[in-house]
DNA sequence: CTGCGACCTGACAGGGCTGTCATTTCGCCC
DNA sequence: GGGCGAAATGACAGCCCTGTCAGGTCGCAG
């Protein structure tokens, strides 16, 4: 037996109810909440008033009805093992959805995919997504993209491998960042450091890749090719290929893994050889995943501002379905290298 | 210059189209696009093929209109450091929502939080949700409950501390599952057995700790009160009490944490003390989570059905909203216990 | 052939909101 | 005080779908 609750599912308060009770009419309710120009001042005042008093809130299934928009966003992601990326990426696209009063709507997908253009396409036509947000490395793919176009769908990328012309593109100096992490290693007396490339579809890869170049090139070190292992972003990935440059006769003694992901696998490589870290072995990643600094020993990698990035992303895309854009690209975002305690002294040998 | 493109954001097909092009009326096409009865059957597999060629998709901000409802289901989660457990949650809860075509909204919260009534009441006014999935520890918190059921909100729990009554809950067989984990270090020659418990307000905590005191009873081994240490379920709280535990005279030769959180702070702290792993203390967690198998050793652990879980629950609850409740409580779930590479053999000392 | 349920189908009225456009009010200048 | 343009406000249709209910069709028993 329940207490006895006479009304179910208490009457929402609708326009029609704050129109009555601020004595004007459901028009002017509705400028007032659109933030329309004219209303006079006094008028919108003691509507607020009404609003706030009745609690009211716009029913967005009218609304979106009547202005023929959906007020959602849509975010295609890769539903990767590694989840920490993701946890701050959405952190920031929703931060930014719930400031501009846009709902959010999740398509995760798992790549490598031979349907997703297909499934993106259905997806913005059964939500009606107005924009799409689009990380790394889906940005980049013709398949999404060019769909999207077809349909009209703004996109923002994070990270992309390019700026995307026409489109909204947020990305962080990674190459400046791989740069500094290098030339840490350098500095600590590294002579032959070992690099892992990611994985050739994203747009990090390369970037990072240059980083550790220019660092060598900056402190007029030779480039030694055997030092330069494939990998995909994955832990085993990682391992396989940090296996490959210990086994070398001259092994780094030092390794710089593109990700977390595979710097851990890289990890596991080294302890498997019994080499202690830093000390025989020192080990550098990228992005400061929820797993790095729980890694012993602690991890010394990269810090990027994806929920800042994810959330300027997000921004920009809902100012340009209302026609607010700026048109000017947003400068690169700064990266922070977090140094831990994977990374040692080394001597020449 | 792009392409010419006179028709701009193609006019979507409405039911209207379908209605002409099938030779019916709209209602008609609404029934079969609903699976309602009382269409011939030639007539719906007519409609289903021009809705299949139209590519129609019905307008859910019209239906929700007309409905009355949001087809929207709610989901509000911590927004917590460790994010393996969330994303397996939500691919379990999206995975039912489309299923079942409704939409998932996202409603992350900081715990503790004082608002976090007020929060839930103004996330579901908005929204519109029809039912909210809570995961542990929210499906316990009345300041949650209680606004729900007075906005007359269905819920599902997932792990919450008891069964809701007249409310949707899944639950594993966690303490079970620690039991087995318990045995397994006593199979193992451990004798004492140091516990970390998990945060109070966690239904988990005391399932978890009934399974170690059970499993101590079921081998006739005593209960040392200085064997178990009090944990928050994070990093450093682990760290601390695995601290406290190895201080001891009688130090334990085995730590079961609470989750993996908890065993990883634990295992940093014995690498700290310059203990090995697992030869001088096994470490045993609790979730499975991304980072478990990245340690070094891998950590053994206990890994829950989570998707499962929050699947299940998911679709019960919009059963529940289509009134096709069954009434019937599901059976827990089975956990399963993973067995890596933190745990060793140990004789007596 | 008639009558009568049972089953199908369609007409119509909204649902809460916004776009359009007509109307009123206001401020200001001569 | 009258006149005028701009600002403020409101009336109304319509967005696309579903609930309701009336009407139409079908099969079958009498």
């Amino acid at each position: 037996m329940k207490p006895d609750n006479p009304e179910r599912a208490s009457p929402r308060t609708t326009i029609f109810d704050v129109a009555r009770e601020a004595g004007v009419s459901i028009k002017t309710v509705s400028r007032v909440v659109n933030n329309e120009p004219n209303v006079r001042d006094a008028t919108r005042e003691r509507v607020r008033a009404v609003i706030d008093t009745l609690h009211y809130r716009p029913n967005s299934a009218a609304r979106g009805l009547s202005a023929k928009r959906s007020f959602v966003i849509g975010l295609v992601y890769e539903n990767s093992e590694e989840f920490s990326y993701t946890k701050d990426l959405l952190r920031g696209v929703l931060n930014a959805c719930e400031e501009h009063h846009y709902s959010l709507l999740l398509r995760p997908v798992t790549l490598p995919s031979a349907t997703i253009g297909k499934d993106v396409e259905s997806f913005v036509r059964l939500t009606g997504a107005e924009g799409i947000v689009l990380p790394a490395p889906i940005g980049d793919m013709p398949a999404v993209t060019e769909i999207l176009a077809g349909l009209n769908i703004p996109i923002a990328a994070i990270s992309p491998k390019r700026r995307v012309e026409s489109g909204i593109s947020v990305q962080c100096r990674e190459a400046e960042a791989t740069f500094a992490l290098t030339e840490h290693l350098i500095e600590q007396g590294h002579r032959r450091i070992g690099f892992i490339k990611g994985h050739p579809d994203h747009g990090a890869s390369v970037e990072r890749l240059r980083g550790y170049r220019d660092a060598l090139d900056a402190h007029d070190m030779t480039h030694d090719q055997r030092l330069i292992a494939d990998g995909l972003f994955t832990f085993e990935t990682g391992r396989l290929a940090a296996m490959n440059l210990l086994d070398r006769q001259q092994p780094p003694t030092a390794i710089l893994a593109s990700n977390d992901e595979m710097a851990c696998g890289a990890m596991h490589a080294a302890l498997e050889l019994g080499l202690t870290i830093p000390r025989d072995l020192s080990i550098v990643g990228f992005d400061d995943t929820a797993v790095a600094a729980r890694l012993w020993p602690p991890l010394t990698t990269v810090r990027q501002p994806i929920t800042k990035m994810a959330e300027t992303a997000t921004t920009m895309l809902i100012e340009k379905l209302r026609g607010e854009e700026s048109g000017a690209p947003v400068p690169p975002f700064e990266c922070q290298v977090v140094i831990r305690s994977s990374t040692g002294t080394r001597n020449n040998t």
